[in-house]
DNA sequence: CCTCCACAGGAAGCGCAGGAGT
DNA sequence: ACTCCTGCGCTTCCTGTGGAGG
């Protein structure tokens, strides 16, 4: 930020706090949070409710490495919010705390997605000059087998497993030098919410990750709301949170997804949204609020993620979904429904006043394909009737929220 | 019935950034 | 650090489909 927009930004405070006569005023108005943080995604309690079998079966399968034997690797599957990472989290604690000649390591292979750049993380810690890169597989393999071969048990948690490139290889790999070491070990640990991501494998890799195998359920609606009490009673102050709040925003995620994740993040919304109201209690309504901004910041996440051209052909959409389908009207349709070619018209004119060249009609549809897969339009083939063959496309969500969106993105005018 | 329109979607090929391997 | 190569994003070309209209 330069020093104009800063200024800025200081007014724009300013403004906002514009109410408020005094610090005095400010400091004395109590928050309804007691700990906010015990809201957030990233908060790993002691109590994990609901999971004390996965965890303590966790634990029993991962203790034979603070004996220095090697365990037998894992993969874990469940829905995302179902409590894995969490647990592994909570298990990584404890296994820590012991101070043995055991490591265990958690890795995102979203970030990590390859067998070499997994190596180069996991020795990092032991080998201070692979900080430097440029070093070949057989030097990282060698490194490994001097590191583990002290006796060292070493676990590597690998979250989002799915998204390694070259799974087989790392598997084998680490085979490879189970068998070539004498004493110490590598064991994997593999998470997943893709239930059917083992049949890309090849099998022999396959049987020896798969030596244990938890799965994870989603949370059922009476398990959220006994998780949301627990989390509220620590979040917030007392009396804050309504009974009914609870029981809503649980009910609203077990109707979707299960995903624990998301009703915290219900809960922590509502209650952001009371404060800045100034409410003194979180009730039903700020949950419904709550449901609402939630769901915009998803779309605002995703739709900040995309590619410039799709922002472009989603743009298009909202806009043309604003003023409603000439096309279709033509046709003697209501304009609900937008058509493919008139979508296109629209994107190249945009593209013009961006200055950007539109991409071709063809690749133009395999972007409107990554739309409807995000879930951000829907779309419908027409057989019959109109324009011999075209798609019917209809916007998800809020034109006009969508439009503003994209709109202070593209700096569009 | 034939041709044209508006569109779907497969196949091949191209240039380039960035990842793999040394 | 340096080179080679692969995969990705994209264009070009092509075939196929069904209604509209002569």
């Amino acid at each position: 930020m330069d020093e104009l927009h800063f200024h800025y930004y200081l007014l724009i405070i300013a403004c906002d706090i514009g109410s408020m006569a005094s610090f005095d005023e400010i400091l004395s108005k109590e928050s309804i949070f007691k700990d906010s943080s015990v809201l957030s995604p990233h908060f790993v309690p002691r109590e994990l409710p609901f999971r004390e079998d996965q965890l303590s079966e966790l634990m029993l399968l991962v203790s034979p490495a603070l004996a220095g034997k090697k365990p037998k690797n894992i993969i874990i599957y469940g829905k995302s919010g179902t409590g894995k990472t969490v647990c592994i989290k909570r298990v990584m604690e404890d296994f820590d705390a012991q101070k043995k000649n055991a490591t265990i390591v958690y890795l995102n292979c979203r970030i990590y997605s390859s067998r070499y750049r997994i190596l180069q993380k996991v020795l990092k810690g032991f080998v201070p000059e692979l900080e430097r890169s440029g070093f070949g597989l057989p030097f990282l393999y060698e490194k490994l087998l001097d590191v583990a071969g002290t006796g060292r048990q070493m676990v590597i948690v690998l979250d989002e497993i799915d998204m390694v490139k070259d799974l087989d290889d790392l598997v084998y790999t680490m085979t490879r030098a189970n068998d070539e070491l004498k004493a110490g070990g590598v064991t994997i640990i593999g998470i997943s919410n893709r239930l059917h991501f083992k049949d890309a494998l090849d099998t022999r890799s396959r049987s020896s990750l798969y030596e244990n195998e938890m799965v994870f359920p989603g949370y059922t609606s009476e398990q959220l709301q006994k998780i949301l009490f627990q989390r509220a009673e620590a979040g917030f102050r007392k009396g804050i949170v309504d009974g009914s709040a609870i029981n809503l925003a649980a009910a609203i995620t077990a109707n979707d997804s299960g995903d624990a994740r998301y009703a915290l993040k219900l809960i922590l919304k509502a209650g952001e949204i009371a404060e800045k109201e100034g409410k003194k209690e979180v009730t039903d309504a700020e949950v419904e609020a709550a449901r609402r901004a939630v769901e915009l910041d998803l779309v605002s996440e995703t739709i900040n993620t995309l590619p410039e051209n799709h922002q472009i052909v989603l743009y298009a959409i909202a806009k043309l979904s604003m003023s409603g389908s000439k096309y279709s009207r033509l046709e003697g349709m209501d304009g609900s429904f937008l058509f493919t070619g008139e979508i296109h018209e629209e994107y190249e004119n945009i593209c013009r006043r961006l200055r950007k060249k539109p991409r071709t009609p063809r690749w133009y549809k395999e972007y409107l394909n990554d739309l409807e897969t995000l879930g951000l339009i829907t779309t419908t083939p027409s057989s019959k009737g109109i324009r011999g063959h075209t798609t019917l496309i209809k916007i998800g969500q809020n034109p006009r929220d969508i439009e503003k969106l994209i709109r202070d993105k593209l700096a569009l005018g």
